[in-house]
DNA sequence: TGTACATCAGTGAACGCGCGTTCACTGATGTAC
DNA sequence: TGTACATCAGTGAACGCGCGTTCACTGATGTAC
């Protein structure tokens, strides 16, 4: 869709840090249309940088999808991670758990609002992110989106606020239910939802999920 | 991914019902491998008919697309309107009402198990299908699938199963939490998931709605 | 400190592919007289 | 019942496009002596 935007200029022959560049080109492209428009020679293009030179960085096409993909996850985690620190701690400890269940939730529904593109690479890419280990950035261990809400449900185990035996698989269903949401909103047959309505709708799926797990 | 199959033959010049057949071969494109497989060229090479002789019963490759995306529904609507029909009915009209609507999400998940690529064309094609209205079949109007699931909601309200506050939005939970699994199983990070655990997590994800709608 | 050389990041040119779509055509059908 | 003609479904050939990927290369860097 969009026509290639970025001026390729380069002093040096070197490039300093291809591998990373071509993640942040092909990171754009993702946000802007999706997991399909990442494409290997429109990354070298905005890298200023001939199309076989990503093969000394990436094996072939789909392993730089796989490292944006997994570098969606991680922004996505981040987003979910700022609703969480808005929470603000409750004396009632199950409220409190409870409510941060509620953030891991509305922080996934915001992303996907607002990173529509960055969403459907995350999460709709083949990828294995069941594990409840996380992903790395910068060296330290980090929990991924799946990572945080299996910890806020372990929380609210601990709070007394869910039973344990309803607690296994329980990520499952949370996540269903929002990722239902945001997919319908997304690409399904209510795009044409707005802000509020989804913020509303939200709530319920919310609501539902915390009366229902 | 597949060869051309058919051995394009015919003995008229004329092709009887090139639309129909065009359709057809779409949905088979679909069914093997989702929306993007519905390959126009393919199409016609199945049908044994030049590329363009597409062009005489479709605008353009996305009407295609369209007409095989709204049969696909009306498939998915068939899937859901069998396991309505096993549920016997219940003196208990409440309990009976439920127990449809958890056919509904039940016949939505199995369609999605045994049909990954038609239910991805579907419902996960840009199409309009937020009315309660149906699909064409044959003259007739038939609820499609989201039909169907509101009509047994308001089944619910009828019956005394929900409250009539309730009601408005209520599909949007419902189908929210059984979209949502359906695709992490399908395309997301679940697809490792047996046939036995995808259905325990289904009935769980439909007592979840069912608690919590 | 200076030179020889191995390493390897980025280049230049090219490949084969399949796609959607357009053009001017030809052949079979159905209708009017 | 038979012929002239309009209609339009399917043909044949071609277009431009952008993609992923491979090849043999050249230029800059860092290390060993």
């Amino acid at each position: 869709v969009a026509a290639t935007v970025t001026p390729p200029k380069r002093a040096t022959y070197r490039h300093g840090d291809l591998r990373r560049a071509l993640i942040d080109a092909g990171l754009e492209l993702a946000r802007a249309d999706g997991p399909d428009a990442v494409v290997l020679r429109e990354a070298t293009r905005r890298t200023g940088v001939v199309p076989n030179a990503a093969y000394r960085h990436f094996a072939d096409r789909n392993s730089l999808l796989q490292a944006v993909c997994w570098e969606a996850q991680r922004l996505a985690a981040e987003t979910i991670e700022a609703k969480l620190a808005e929470v603000e701690p409750d004396e009632d400890a199950a409220a409190w758990a409870r409510a941060r269940v509620r953030a891991v939730g509305g922080g996934y529904l915001c992303f996907a609002r607002h990173e529509p593109g960055l969403f459907l690479t995350a999460f709709s890419v083949p990828t294995d992110m069941s594990g409840i280990t996380g992903i790395d950035e910068e060296g330290k261990r980090r929990p991924g989106p799946f990572g945080l809400l299996a910890q806020a449900l372990d929380d609210m185990v601990l709070a007394g606020a869910l039973p344990v035996e309803r607690r296994p698989g329980a990520e499952l269903l949370c996540w269903s239910a929002v990722h239902g949401l945001a997919t319908l909103v997304l690409e399904g047959p209510l795009r044409a939802m707005s802000d509020e309505e989804l913020a509303s709708v939200g709530e319920r799926v919310l609501d539902m999920v915390d009366r229902g797990v």
